[in-house]
DNA sequence: CTAGTGATCCGCT
DNA sequence: GCGGATCACTAGA
């Protein structure tokens, strides 16, 4: 059966998570699908938004584990991560794309658009199908509105590709980019 | 298919 | 003032 993702499963490295969270199912006021593309973010690392140390902005970052980080991307788009680690250490997940399989007919409204293929291909889209804003910034992920499922114990085994995150100028090598293999619901293919 | 561009805003130097 | 953890759209190969 389906089992709500704890905050502890969230204190792992950042890699370890986003590479578990391939494959379970998130959703938003029931609305949302199957995470197909995440990546990883962390203090040590200088691609990451907590990298300079606390801020106002990525505060939640630095808070406990297991809630959201939610940022403005290019002055236009909502994107969200999942805090990970420890309390006070800095690091997160941000989810890339989702397979949409709860509320097809809300993303489509929300997003202006017929292709299922691009509602949620793609951390700015994603924000947009799901409605998150800033009212979700430091939100629990185990309390409504998120739901976070576990992929089914008896589901097929889930073939997980990594390769370099999307969109920066530094730290351009780490593989920290993760997805589920074969998927058409990709922002990109590997 | 790839390359280029505008939109639009905020955090930080 | 600069430059993004992006997207949609256009033009051209």
């Amino acid at each position: 059966m389906l089992r709500l993702l704890h905050p502890r499963d969230f204190s792992l490295d950042a890699p370890v998570v986003a590479h578990a969270l391939i494959g379970a199912t998130l959703l938003v006021d029931g609305v949302g699908g199957i995470i197909v593309e995440t990546e990883a973010y962390d203090r040590t690392e200088p691609a990451s938004h907590c990298h300079p140390g606390l801020t106002p902005r990525n505060q939640a970052m630095f808070g406990p584990p297991g809630r959201a980080y939610v940022y403005r991307s290019y002055g236009i788009h909502w994107c969200l991560n999942f805090v990970c680690r420890e309390e006070g250490h800095g690091a997160g997940v941000l989810i890339r794309a989702i397979q949409p399989t709860h509320g097809l007919e809300i993303m489509r409204q929300r997003r202006g658009l017929e292709d299922e293929r691009l509602l949620c291909a793609g951390p700015g889209r994603v924000g947009q199908a799901l409605g998150i804003t800033l009212d979700h910034y430091g939100a629990p992920l185990d309390e409504p509105p998120f739901q976070v499922l576990a992929t089914p114990e008896n589901h097929p085994a889930v073939e997980v590709q990594s390769g370099p995150r999307i969109g920066i100028s530094k730290a351009v090598d780490l593989p920290w980019r993760f997805g589920l293999a074969g998927s058409r619901f990709l922002s990109r293919r590997f």
